[in-house]
DNA sequence: TTTTAGTTGGTAGTTATTCCCAGGTGGTAA
DNA sequence: TTACCACCTGGGAATAACTACCAACTAAAA
């Protein structure tokens, strides 16, 4: 116990059932109208177990919705993140993830395909000795990036890492011509 | 000793003077040309603090090199990176930023001003208790991202992080008409 | 039901980055 | 020293990922 942990599909069953059921109360609360976009885009993203991209959630979101803007899932998408019902995910420079587990975690990549596994790290909740302060600074999070190579990556990718072969001048054939 | 702990002026200046001697012999190495672009590229990337993005490199670079194009500066970052010269520094979605210092450390962020520190936090290396896998997993590297609020912004942002107030119709005066 | 602030969906930008390729150059070998 | 050429560069065009704008629409308060 206490080690780091993978969360399992029956936690995240439970999970997103309650988010979703709490999902109009807490837009009310906050002001807002729960419109069809919103609730849709709400359930794909938990739904998703892979930290989608907007792009993708409006490709799953527009299989039952397909008058749906990209547009409104982006604007949607940042709004969710703003009243802290998603987190967006920047281990790498391409396009942002999303992720609809706002309990707090970790996030495993692999360097190879890219994809993102949450991780449960009790640990490193601890790293900063639970100060309040580090110098000037006001500490508010912090964040765990653990970079790996999965198995169907590593098995694939026997790509040699070394230096790339100097430059070598093509041999002059000296029997030409 | 062994908590965290910022890097001073110091140390920075003898790891750049260091790095920039040993650039032509790290090139030649891997079989690249030491061109007056890339020298001039790795001297502005190691004399920032800052962990600058592209434009930025590119506008320091230009300083002495005028006709230097923003396309080589791309190219050449990213090449750094490939060649373990340089780190891309993936904290924000917004431009990427780099960092020349490729010794382990990690990255404070302040959440207002976006300004990225770097941090020696040997605590967080031992993390995953030295061992080299996790589940089907084998382990490469664990960065730390610790968002904070640096002095300069707490003083500034006082701004109310609260719900935002509920619409409310404007008072329907009932003396009109 | 009426009203209207809040919301949406096209379209047209914008920004950051990459592609392409003709012309230039560092490094090697004679 | 010089010739050679694989590698490198610069500029423009292209792309990917957003973001701004705004007229039409709609959730929900009254
Ligand atoms: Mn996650
Ligand atoms: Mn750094
Ligand atoms: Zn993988
Ligand atoms: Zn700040």
């Amino acid at each position: 116990m206490g080690g780091p942990a993978f969360l399992g599909k029956q936690w995240h069953a439970r999970y997103r059932a309650q988010r979703v059921a709490e999902f109009g109360a807490y837009c009310r609360e906050q002001g807002l109208a729960v419109t069809p976009q919103r609730v849709a885009i709400i359930r794909a993203l938990l739904s998703a177990e892979d930290h989608p991209r907007a792009d993708q959630i409006y490709a799953r979101v527009r299989r039952q919705h397909p008058h749906i803007s990209l547009t409104t899932v982006y604007r949607t998408l940042e709004q969710f993140c703003e009243m802290g019902q998603a987190r967006k995910v920047t281990l790498l420079h391409e396009g942002a993830r999303y992720d609809g587990n706002i309990t707090p975690h970790h996030h495993v990549l692999c360097v190879g395909c890219q994809r993102v596994f949450d991780i449960a790290l009790p640990e490193a909740d601890g790293l900063l000795h639970d100060r309040e302060r580090l110098g000037e600074f006001v500490l508010l999070r912090c964040l765990v990036e653990i970079q790996v190579l999965c198995g169907q990556c590593r098995r694939k990718g026997q790509n040699s890492t070394g230096a790339r072969p100097r430059r070598q001048r093509p041999v002059q054939s000296a029997a030409q011509s």
